[in-house]
DNA sequence: AAGCTATATGCGAATAAGCGCATATAGCTA
DNA sequence: TAGCTATATGCGCTTATTCGCATATAGCTT
């Protein structure tokens, strides 16, 4: 009964919903910073909500160097899983902003793996597709 | 996307999932003092988050003289009505419980209508089938 | 080793949620 | 009308949640 009480505790959060069904676009996980592009949120508020949903078992994280990616957890009880799907179903224009700056900030890869952070100056960075890698690179150079 | 948030909080409640689950078993609602005997939970408490899920559009009421029936509203919407679903299907000890002590107490009807009340001296009443209600006339005589 | 960067977290302030007690409200009954 | 009873609610207290800021941690790069 507690841990259906924290299913919905860790869903109760505007924050941790649009986390929950970014996640299930990538399958492989998303990376933190990815998704603070998305979410257009700084990242600690990111990393504190994606504390949360672990804590609650709904996500698992895979660190790659620096790096770290989310995904859904594959064992979730009946309940959280059931729950999560009708989640996915519903439609909503957040979701859908956020799905869109998701994609293009996945384009922006290199390899399967997210190559570019955050900027902690702005909330958010405005992605602009298929040049971003390039001006990080030639600010390198 | 505020009102999937609302559907969240007003599940992540023990009490309030009780109170759910508890609403499944009679279809045409369930009065405030038999879910206190049933969750053997103080009146007040019953009433609070009774308002609390028909705030959030879970629940709706019907009043007969002084008492007042809750029940689950049919026009949920698809998400709300797969979770509790899904809430539903899930088996627990207390709400096993919960379940017995409500069909007991419901058992006490007469013409399929409450006439018993609650007991406000103790947390909740031991229900004792068939007999209840006979000593409570018994007492007015 | 030093510096840079991605992520996590300690902490205080602000906000919200739940509880207990008492009491209000409203409909019944005599 | 007066009194009784079923339900709801105002209020203060306690506890939990969220946020923002700053900083810690840890892995990479040079």
């Amino acid at each position: 009964m507690r841990e259906v009480v924290e299913l919905f505790q860790a869903l109760a959060d505007e924050t941790r919903l649009r986390l929950v069904k970014l996640l299930g676009v990538a399958e492989n996980g998303v990376c933190v910073c990815e998704l603070v592009d998305a979410l257009r949120l700084p990242q600690y508020q990111v990393s504190r909500h994606l504390a949360v949903l672990k804590a609650k078992g709904l996500v698992e994280d895979r660190q790659d160097g620096t790096w770290v990616y989310y995904r859904r957890r594959e064992d979730l009880s009946p309940l959280a899983a059931a729950v999560i799907a009708a989640i996915h179903k519903i439609k909503d224009k957040i979701s859908e902003e956020d799905r869109r700056r998701l994609e293009l900030r996945l384009a922006l890869r290199d390899g399967g793996r997210c190559v570019i952070g955050y900027d902690p100056a702005k909330p958010y960075r405005e992605i602009i597709p298929r040049r971003a890698v390039l001006t990080k690179k030639e600010e390198v150079d």
